[in-house]
DNA sequence: CTGTTAGCGCCTTCAG
DNA sequence: CTGAAGGCGCTAACAG
C-alpha cells in the first residue's frame, strides 16, 4: 500500500553519514557540518523522503500537534477562531486536530474519553465554556491549555469584553434617543454556562440602569441561539401592548431573524424600529445591520501566539481582551416622532 | 510533564496477563477471553490507562486520521462540510486533522511540501480543484483520497451538478417572465479552476438559450467570490442603458452583495429587480433571499461515509451527486410592467 | 562534528 | 486462548 519503505537508514548510508547525523541533518539541529547536511538533504530530496512523525513523536514525546475543541463548526464565529488559529499554529509547524463537541452528550463523552489524549502538544477551547470537573478532566491530558474567543476556567485566554461591547450596543440606541428598548438574549439550554450571555445581557442592563430608565422584563427575551428564533423573539416583542422602538440582539444571526420578522410585518428597519446586533458577521455589512465589532481574526492569532509562547516556554501575557466598537450602519436611528 | 508513565505493561502485569493478551483486550481483537478482557479493562479504567496512539500506530501502521484539505474554513459552506466530515470520521474512530489551503502560495507550499504525508490514513479534499501535477503529488502521499462537495481529478467524490442547479435558478427567473437577466460570476482569480464556476455560468446559458433568449455579454460580470464584490458588480448592471429586471448570481453571498446596492439605490427587491442566488445559505432564508438550495450536510456525510467504506474495503458507490432545488422565497417575482 | 547505542510503547506473527 | 519475541522508524544521550 505504502509505496515507499524507504527510511532513515537508508538515506544515512546513502548520504554515507550514520543515522543519527542524518537525522540531526533533516531536524537542523545544532553540530552538522554544512556540507553533510546539504548531502543528506540532497539524498533526502532525492528519495522523496520524509521522516515518519510517528517514529519521531515516540522517540521524542512530542506530538507536533494541537486540539482545537469547538462547539460549533458551521458558525462564521466559531470557523473565523478555527481559520486563524490553523493559520498560526500550521505555520509554526504544527498540525491542527479538530474536535467539535457540540451538546451536552457531545461534550460529556468528550470529557469522557478525551480522545485527544497522548495526541497533542496543546488544546484551545475556542468559546468554549469549561466547569470545574471538565477541568479536572482536561488536567488529564496534562498538556497546555489555552482558551480563545472567551474565558473558560482559569486557563489563558484571548476574548472581548461582551459587557462592554452589550453596552455599546445599547448605548447607541440610548444616545439615538430610544427608551424602550428590548432585548433579545441567545442562551442555549444545552450550553448554559456559554460565556458570552451573561456579559452580554448585564451590558444591556449597565447601559438603561446608566441613563436613567426603567428595566422592563417584557422587553427581554430569551431564546436558544439562531436567526429562526431571533425571529420569533421578535415577532413576540411586535406583539406588545407597547411594543420597542428599538431592539438590542445578543449577535448578529439573531438580529437579522429580528429584521425580517420586521420586513415582513410592513415594518421598516430603522424608521419604524431600530436594530443592532453585536459580533460583526461579515453578512452584517451585507445587510446594513448596526452592530459592535469584534476582532475575530486579531483574538484567533493573538490566542495562537499566546499558545506557541507558553509552549516555547516564554514569559508571555496570558490574559487579553480585545476591545470592541460599534460599527454603525443603516439598521438604527432615532425613534420616530 | 506528562502525569502519566503508565504503559500497556503495567497494565498487563497488574491485571496477571502478558502484554499481548492486554494488547489484545484493549483492541478488542478475537481470542481473548471474556473475563481475561474484563479484568484488562477494569485495570485500564483504574489506572485511567490510555494505549498510545502514536506507538500503537508505529507498530501497525495505520493512523487512525484523516485530513481535510480545505481552501475556505470561515465560509459557510465549507465550514457546514468539514463539520459534518468530522462528524462521521470521528464517530468511527478518526481523529480528524484540518489543512486550510488558501491562495495560489498556499496551495503550491501545500503539494510541494505534503504536510500531512505520513500522518493520515485517507485525505478529503473540499470542494478543492486538483490539477495533473497536484494529483501525482497527492499519490506520493499512498492514501486513499476523496472529493467532497465538487469533483477532482478522478477521485471518488460526492457533489452536486452546479450547471442543472444554475438552470433551475434562472429557469425560474423566466418562468416569471424576465427576458434580462445578468449574471454575476464569482471567479477568483487566485484559484482559476475553482470547479463549481463553469457549471453555474454555463447553467445561465443552457437556460437562456433554452428558452430562445439572446445572450448579452454586457449582462454578465464576473467577480471574485464575495458579498462586496457583488454589490460593485450589482452597480455596474444598474448603470446599463438598459439595466436588467433580474439577477442570477453565482452565490447567496455574492446575492446579498447585489441586494444591498439595489436598497441603497432605493430600488425595491423584488419589485424592481429580481435576485436570486444558489445555494441556501442559512442567511439566505434571514435576508428572505429566493434561491437554489444544495444539500451540504448530506454531501458531508456522504462523502465521509463513502470514504469510511472505501478505506473498509467495501465496494461502495464512488460518484454520487445529488439533487439541488428552487427554493421561492421574497426575492423574486414577475417583472414590472 | 559524528557515530553507537538504547530505548519510545505497542502490535503481531509465531509457538504453545 | 495466551505468551514470547521481534520489530515499527526515529531521537537522544553518550562517547569519540
Amino acid at each position: 500500500m505504502t509505496p515507499e519503505k524507504t527510511t532513515l537508514v537508508d538515506i544515512a548510508r546513502r548520504a554515507g553519514v550514520s543515522l543519527a547525523t542524518a537525522s540531526r541533518a533533516l531536524n537542523d539541529s545544532y553540530g552538522v557540518a554544512a556540507a553533510t547536511r546539504q548531502r543528506v538533504l540532497a539524498v533526502a530530496e532525492e528519495l522523496n523522503f520524509v521522516v515518519s512523525p510517528t517514529a519521531a513523536q515516540l522517540a521524542s514525546g512530542r506530538t507536533g500537534r494541537v486540539a482545537l475543541v469547538v462547539p460549533h463548526i458551521s458558525r462564521w464565529f466559531f470557523a473565523a477562531m478555527v481559520e486563524g488559529l490553523e493559520s498560526v499554529l500550521s505555520q509554526a509547524g504544527f498540525d491542527v486536530l479538530l474536535y467539535h463537541v457540540d451538546g451536552a452528550d457531545d461534550r460529556r463523552d468528550f470529557f469522557h474519553r478525551l480522545p485527544a489524549r497522548r495526541k497533542v502538544d496543546a488544546v484551545v477551547v475556542i468559546a468554549f465554556p469549561i466547569g470545574a470537573t471538565e477541568r479536572e478532566r482536561l488536567e488529564l491530558m496534562g498538556v497546555t491549555v489555552v482558551a480563545a474567543g472567551g474565558q473558560s476556567a482559569s486557563y489563558p485566554f484571548v476574548c472581548i469584553d461582551d459587557r462592554v461591547a452589550a453596552r455599546q450596543a445599547v448605548d447607541h440606541l440610548i444616545f439615538l434617543g430610544h427608551r424602550r428598548i428590548a432585548m433579545i438574549a441567545a442562551q442555549d439550554p444545552d450550553e448554559p454556562n456559554w460565556p458570552a450571555t451573561p456579559g452580554r445581557s448585564q451590558g444591556y442592563y449597565d447601559a438603561l440602569t446608566g441613563a436613567g430608565l426603567p428595566t422592563d422584563d417584557g422587553l427581554v427575551q430569551t431564546i436558544p441561539w439562531g436567526g429562526d428564533a431571533g425571529a420569533e423573539a421578535m415577532a413576540k416583542l411586535l406583539s406588545l401592548r407597547e411594543p420597542p422602538t428599538a431592539v438590542y440582539a445578543h449577535s448578529d444571526e439573531v438580529a437579522l431573524g429580528a429584521v425580517r420578522t420586521l420586513r415582513r410585518a410592513g415594518l421598516r428597519v430603522p424608521e419604524d424600529i431600530s436594530v443592532i446586533g453585536i459580533d460583526d458577521h461579515p453578512l452584517a455589512e451585507l445587510t446594513d445591520l448596526t452592530t459592535v465589532h469584534q476582532p475575530v481574526q486579531q483574538q484567533a492569532l493573538a490566542s495562537g501566539h499566546m499558545l506557541l509562547g507558553i509552549l516555547r516556554g516564554d514569559d508571555v501575557e496570558r490574559s487579553i481582551t480585545m476591545p470592541t466598537h460599534l460599527v454603525v450602519r443603516a439598521s438604527t436611528a432615532p425613534p420616530r416622532g
